[in-house]
DNA sequence: CGAGAATAGTTGACAACTGAACCATTCAGC
DNA sequence: GCTGAATGGTTCAGTTGTCAACTATTCTCG
């Protein structure tokens, strides 16, 4: 379907290269080198927080980002808000919630004002636990970046904001057809 | 456990940010705010190039990467490389190869030496399907990044390419207790 | 008010992936 | 050449997440 330059869009790999990258081309496709890079990066990162956390702590990332929006908002939030933060959907949540409040880590209140909602908030003993944790991961993510300096962790955090304003804007786009 | 200040790694959350970065701190945790912008853009981009794949082609994105490596292995792949470049355990790919095959796009050779293996390879259907969809994905790679000038994305992937070589290294060393 | 639309959360079927146990085959070294 | 260890692949149970249908409640407005 469609002629084209067979190499054009050609993944080649790199022998050295792991995981996604191995799409990446050798060609002029800088954007697509970059996202290839970005998402073997970020894969790994988080196969390896997602790791340690289930080795030191028994916790799945998602129970340990659920618990840190709690720990954000001291105050709970309803599980809709949850939902959103998180990026997960409803019925995802819904489960989280249920395992972390049969470990007695957070726990459903009545919402006040609406009876088809609640609130969730962190116990203390969840408190304490989600401390813990974070203090231990940001010491992970410190080891983990630890090869870039200072000014190049703030360029990649300025620069990946741009990337961050963009896709926001094209997330909003009405879909044209393809 | 462990006393500490309480902000030191506070979890806070601009009310306008959205996922992952929420856990981001607004004090001098550099990295670790570096990590979850790059976590949170990851994400969204992953998300919206598999819901394309999906919609348009009837693919999942673990599908479209394994035809990626055979697309650039012309002369096929054993499963185990397959495994290792996917970054995904050999049970997967035991499974994507029975899909793949069971719908024309990809063939099991044996292997000439060695009567455990097989070799991968993708019939001339799936090497024609694959290069449409590759070049849609290129075109959407392009779009999603619009927001960042050339030189961006040169100094991106270079400083990426920092991050990549110390996981590496990080992934390499011996585990001490924690 | 009252009917229909919208929203909050739950449920259950399903898809994707992992990890460990398991064959078959090959390799290493006596 | 034999034996035990290592390797290539498969299988299966369990985890994590999605999606769509459903219940209960609240909102909108004629």
């Amino acid at each position: 379907m469609m002629k084209r330059d067979d190499a054009s869009h050609a993944l080649l790999r790199d022998a050295r290269e792991l995981g996604h990258e191995a799409r990446a081309g050798s060609g002029d496709h800088a954007a697509l080198k970059l996202w290839l890079r970005m998402l073997a990066s970020t894969t790994q990162i988080e196969a390896e927080i997602r790791r340690r956390l289930r080795e030191q702590f028994g916790i799945s990332l998602a129970r340990f980002d659920y618990m840190a929006q709690l720990y954000r908002y001291k105050r709970g939030l309803q599980m809709g808000a949850l939902s959103r933060y998180l990026m997960v959907t409803g019925g995802n949540v819904t489960g989280l919630t249920d395992e972390l409040e049969r470990d007695g880590l957070v726990a459903r209140e009545a919402h006040p004002d609406d009876r088809r909602a609640w609130i969730v908030c962190l116990t203390t003993k969840g408190h304490r636990a989600f401390e813990a944790m974070a203090q231990q991961h940001e010491q992970w993510i410190l080891e983990l970046f630890a090869g870039l300096d200072a000014k190049t962790v703030q360029q990649l955090y300025t620069q990946l904001g741009a990337l961050r304003v963009q896709l926001v804007r094209t997330e909003r786009l009405p879909e044209e057809k393809a």
